[in-house]
DNA sequence: GCGACAG
DNA sequence: ATCTTGTCGC
């Protein structure tokens, strides 16, 4: 596969499911990372109208306090229509132009959407954690692929999610009596080190804190520039690949 | 062939 | 994702 891969962009639906198929080998599936100050959560939030604006959020907190110590956003055009198994090549422009406004590296990325639980074990945070070399875990609030039984009512139980006989991530009740949460592996993490991650992140809500924070961010950015007369019409998106 | 399908 | 009020439960 050619270096190019990484940065290239798909004109249509079977080019980009032909990409996921090359790149999804390059996840790397390892052992912690050992050590993690900050985290960083992600979200989009998507205009009123149709396919206008996008704003993308980035809040990165301490992972200790769960207080935030920076963030950053970004409003774009989505780069892609929204497909089941191909919505990273929605948000992923936008996504990366918020972290690039980051002063700091994230030593951990949480997306809002699944990693390896995906079709082809290729979901957005997968996508996210490669493009940008660091760890990522996905967190999805709904179901998308594998089989599991139901895991226990208790905060912090959990059971495997298998898909096609590969355990491809875990359902984690984050508090007692919620519906659980989808956690999967994005890259350079393992399943344990992400589960245990999500938990810690989520010691009030069933959402960890990083998603609950680049929520907000994310729709605050967003109404404020719908309800901006002097805004004008959202940049174009990101630069794309050759 | 039919159903399911992150945000 | 987004459109949306009240309402059941702790």
């Amino acid at each position: 596969m050619d270096i190019e891969d990484l940065h290239s962009w798909p004109d249509s639906v079977e080019e980009a499911e032909a990409l996921q198929e090359r790149l999804r080998d390059r996840v790397r599936e390892e052992p912690g990372p050992a050590v993690v100050r900050t985290v960083a959560g992600l979200d989009v939030a998507y205009g009123s109208h149709s396919d206008e604006a996008v704003a993308a959020a980035v809040v990165v907190l301490d992972a200790a306090t769960l207080r935030v110590v920076e963030s950053a956003v970004a409003v774009e055009r989505p780069s892609f229509p929204y497909v089941p198994g191909l919505f990273a090549f929605r948000e992923l422009p936008a996504l990366l132009s918020a972290l690039r406004k980051l002063r700091a590296t994230p030593d951990l990325l949480v997306c809002d959407g699944h990693g390896r639980a995906h079709f082809r074990r290729f979901g957005l945070a997968c996508h996210l954690g490669l493009l940008t070399g660091l760890p990522a875990v996905g967190v999805g609030k709904t179901f998308l692929v594998g089989e599991h039984v139901e895991p226990g009512r208790e905060r912090g139980s959990f059971t495997d999610l298998v898909h096609e006989g590969e355990v491809v991530g875990r359902t984690l009740r984050t508090q007692t009596g919620v519906k659980p949460v989808y956690v999967s592996v994005g890259h350079r993490v393992d399943l344990d080190t992400a589960t245990r991650h999500v938990l810690a992140l989520s010691p009030s809500y069933r959402l960890p804190e990083t998603t609950r924070q680049s929520d907000r961010l994310s729709r605050a950015a967003l109404r404020e520039r719908e309800s901006d007369p002097a805004s004008a019409p959202p940049p174009a998106a990101a630069p794309r690949g050759r």
